[in-house]
DNA sequence: AATATTATGGAGAGTACCCTCTAGAACATG
DNA sequence: CATGTTCTAGAGGGTACTCTCCATAATATT
């Protein structure tokens, strides 16, 4: 009982990832976006309560679509040393196959205007936050890597790290070696290993 | 044989640190340094060509001031594996010295407008990378890593990882932990390790 | 003291963007 | 076909910022 929408929400976040990977978060504006797509400014204020909330979604649906993959990976391997270095590699392996999402990645919520965004979506933030840390913390536990030090160690070497190497090449505008992801496990395991 | 300034370059460009530091380079407009300072905003015409050109200076004058003394520690110590240390220890002193240019350095010189930016100042941005290239590429080689990949694990190692330590503190807004130099060399030392 | 030089001080044009608002179009259901 | 709902379509107000321009003020030199 309704007139069917001629530009879905999906679309609308696409293009504004493309304008995000092209101009950085402040290139994502209403009017670039409603442009980018063909549709009147108005339509994108039936999808979005405002700029913020557009910024929030785009943010949210990258990192979420990330922490999908990275989170499998983490578990996966024979024993928490092998999850490290998969979680790493995945990293590198998913900028690569999304290369627009990963330039978005490597700004942070706070360009995204995160502390414009409504109470919703920095619930959904905080809580995909939480589930890293968690998670990372169990891996730094059964590494037998304590305290305040070893839990930042473990962090850096499958959190920071490998999203250093991608920024390297993605913020110099070149594509990643063929070697990155080789380079991002080799490392990682240098950080996890137990001195 | 003239009126003497009543704003000098460096107090503007102070005062556009303190923009950037708390409301990012978007943060860093014309009117709100004029503000900032109490001068009206033709003054700053005066002294900078345009916006570019203001945030190449500030961008500029901080990296250049960072450089100052991550060459020397580079140089310092005993051998190619302590100036890393020290180097990659400098990093962290370094921003907990200056939290403020600490923040700004971790925005990047392409949110910063380099695409705009004028001739003079791109040489000079150019100029300071390739000290850092020839520095890390020379420390690679006395470490005995050679090749693509020890190249790019040396420039994590002493440039990225540091850095990586620094944001992820900054960046929640907290400040740097008592341990962050030592955890920073440590991890340092683990990626210098010839394996 | 006259003059040349370099700043200030501030008004205002031009532009880009955010967002609102209204009229009407397209569809599902009864 | 009538009705109610959701969306398109686009004009336009409000705001913030960049940059220009010009009259005026303060100083060093002659």
């Amino acid at each position: 009982m309704a007139r069917p929408p001629r530009f879905d929400i999906s679309q609308l976040l696409d293009a504004a990832v493309r304008l995000a990977a092209e101009h950085g978060p402040s290139g994502v504006t209403m009017s670039a976006v409603a442009q980018s797509v063909g549709a009147p400014s108005g339509s994108l204020y039936h999808r979005f309560a405002g700029r913020p909330a557009l910024l929030a979604e785009v943010w949210l649906r990258t990192v979420e679509g990330f922490q999908e993959g990275y989170f499998a990976a983490l578990r996966s391997g024979d024993g928490p040393r092998a999850g490290g270095r998969a979680a790493s590699r995945h990293v590198v392996a998913w900028s690569r196959a999304h290369p627009q999402e990963a330039a978005l990645l490597l700004y942070g919520a706070h360009e995204f205007g995160r502390d414009d965004w409504p109470e919703g979506h920095l619930r959904r933030a905080d809580e995909g936050n939480m589930r890293v840390r968690a998670a990372v913390a169990a891996l730094a536990g059964a590494l037998g890597l304590h305290g305040e030090l070893g839990l930042e160690r473990v962090s850096l070497a499958v959190v920071d790290l490998p999203l250093s190497l991608v920024r390297r090449h993605l913020r110099g505008g070149e594509p990643l070696p063929p070697h990155a992801e080789e380079l991002a496990e080799q490392c990682t395991d240098a950080l996890l290993t137990v001195g």
